[in-house]
DNA sequence: TTCCGTGCAAACAATTTGCAATAGA
DNA sequence: TCTATTGCAAATTGTTTGCACGGAA
């Protein structure tokens, strides 16, 4: 069933007057394929993996490509870094600053932040796309503050 | 009295040990003189502004060495940027993802969130290390989605 | 046939590093 | 004096871009 998910963002991406090709069928498996929380580089190698013809660029354009189309979201972590995902996967993110793990939490938790702000600032806050960085529960006991 | 508060972090990196110079100076009065967010790269320029003679290297290297004897912090604003600021100048920060404008607020906004991630999950969330991204009122009234 | 996507190599931006010279304490 | 800092230039890292060719529709 993962390969009918790859199948459905091809369509989307074929609809749109995309073109579909090995490179962008590698790319949309690894997305598929992993929970999601791949930096763009570790897309490029996961790719690369199965399919070393595939170059480096043809990675960071198919990603841009793919949320162009609503397909694919990034999500800031930290120093820079974004990991990518299916859209549709609306899980929050927490980033742990020290084992650089990446967890996922369900939607909804910081709606009444997100309803604050809006309410008293006007500002549309939109925490699904950062992480949250901290420490998480295994680090912070293996070393507390 | 910025002048002062320029001292008083000087005086303390040099009890730690280290040295108080020119470019240095120059790196704390641009922290001190503006309100903060200031990317790394502001900051070089500003301090060449006065002395063209520090080194953007200079820059970085005494800011991460005020960071580390926490007298300075970073808070990453989306695409890999940070802004810095002096310690203790603990507001927390919302940023613009169309105009890039960076905001203050004040700080306890996150503390039920953040409370609620320690007990549920353990994880020591620190939202004041990250800018949150939205759209500011001016923007989502020029262009509402 | 069309023209979208690709490989390649070079450009890029922001930061970092090695080293010898300089200048605080 | 002693060694933390600096300037400089070169190396890095991660991503983007221009261009001519190749392949999906």
């Amino acid at each position: 069933m993962s390969g009918q998910a790859v199948e459905e963002v091809l369509a989307v991406l074929r609809e749109r007057g995309g073109r579909v090709t090995v490179g962008r069928r590698a790319v949309v498996e690894a997305l598929v394929e992993t929970t999601g929380h791949m930096r763009a580089e570790d897309v490029v190698t996961r790719v690369q993996a199965g399919h070393p013809d595939v170059h480096a660029s043809t990675v960071y354009r198919t990603l841009e490509s793919l949320e162009e189309a609503g397909l694919v979201t990034h999500t800031h972590v930290g120093h820079g870094a974004a990991v990518w995902h299916l859209a549709g996967d609306d899980r929050l993110h927490l980033a742990c600053d020290r084992c650089g793990e990446v967890v996922h939490i369900p939607p909804g938790l910081f709606d009444e932040v997100e309803d604050h702000l809006r309410h008293s600032l006007g500002f549309e806050a939109t925490l699904r796309h950062i992480a949250v960085p901290g420490v998480c529960m295994a680090c912070s006991r293996a070393a507390p503050p």
